[in-house]
DNA sequence: GCGACAG
DNA sequence: ATCTTGTCGC
C-alpha cells in the first residue's frame, strides 16, 4: 500500500489545495506572554505505518506530556506534499491531546513553515487546520535562498525570489549544520525566530521537535520488536 | 534539457 | 525517513 505513485495530475489536485490553503495564512508577531504550553510534533516509519507524537512543554521546556498515535500510510513523500502524507497522524495525535483538554499554544513542527513554493509548509498547513501559532523547523533547506552561509548564533535570512524574508537559516550548535526556521501559522519571521532560538539546550533542534523525535524512536522500536 | 528536491 | 559501525572529541 505504499508504492502509491502521484502522476502529474493528481500532484496538481494537491498543489491546487496548498495555493488556496495558503492563502489563509496569518503572519503576524507572536508575543512571548502567549507562548506558555509548547508542542513538539514528529513522525517517524516502519514499513506502511506512520508514527506520530505530540510532545507538550511547559515555559521551561520540562516535559508535560506525550500523545502518539499509528496510521497506515497512503500518501507518497514528494518534495513539496510532505503534509499530506504526514498530516493525518499528526493530526490524531492533536486531537487525543484536546480531548485531554491539553492544547499547546504554539506547536513545532519538523518541516517547513512558510517557506515552501506556495508558503504552505507542512507547519503552515497543520496550524490551518488546528487554528494554532505553528512554526516549522527543517533539517534541509526546501525553498528560498541565503546571501550568505550563516555563521554559529548569527541568523541569515531566508529569501524568496522578491527579496521578502521567509524565515532564518540558523546555526545552534559548533560544528552543526543550520536548521531552517520559518513561520507556520499565527507568527511572522521575526517572532519564529526569536521563540525558536529561546528552544535550544544544546542540540541542533530545539527541545520540542527533539523530544518528539526522541519519543517517536521509542515507539519505532516498540512496534519492530512486536512485529518480529 | 539540467539541477533541486522538507520527511 | 530508513538501511547501519566505528570513531574522533569533550
Amino acid at each position: 500500500m505504499e508504492n502509491v505513485y502521484l502522476n502529474d495530475q493528481a500532484v496538481q489536485r494537491f498543489v491546487e489545495i496548498q495555493q488556496r490553503l495558503s492563502k489563509r495564512v496569518v503572519l503576524q508577531e507572536l508575543l512571548d506572554e502567549h507562548v506558555n504550553l509548547i508542542g513538539g510534533m514528529d513522525v517517524t516509519y516502519v514499513n506502511d505505518f506512520a508514527l506520530g507524537v505530540l510532545v507538550v512543554l511547559d515555559r521551561s521546556l520540562n516535559l508535560v506530556s506525550v500523545y502518539c498515535s499509528e496510521k497506515k500510510v497512503t500518501f507518497p513523500y514528494v518534495p513539496g506534499l510532505l503534509a499530506f502524507r504526514e498530516l493525518p497522524v499528526l493530526l490524531d495525535c492533536f486531537f487525543k491531546a484536546k480531548k485531554q483538554g491539553q492544547v499547546p499554544d504554539i506547536v513545532f513542527l519538523d518541516g517547513q513553515g512558510i517557506a515552501h513554493p506556495r508558503r504552505l509548509g507542512i507547519a503552515s498547513h497543520f496550524g490551518i487546520l488546528v487554528n494554532l501559532p505553528t512554526i516549522g523547523v527543517a533539517k534541509k533547506r526546501l525553498y528560498g535562498v541565503c546571501k550568505n552561509e550563516p555563521l554559529l548564533g548569527f541568523p541569515e535570512p531566508l529569501l524568496d525570489r522578491n527579496g521578502d524574508v521567509l524565515g532564518y537559516c540558523y546555526i545552534p550548535k559548533p560544528r552543526a549544520s543550520p536548521v531552517y526556521i520559518s513561520p507556520g501559522h499565527l507568527c511572522d519571521p521575526e517572532s519564529a525566530l526569536r521563540v525558536t532560538t529561546k528552544m535550544f539546550r544544546g542540540y541542533k533542534l530545539p527541545e520540542p521537535t527533539r523530544l518528539a523525535h526522541h519519543y517517536t524512536q521509542l515507539l519505532r522500536l516498540e512496534k519492530l520488536r512486536k512485529q518480529q
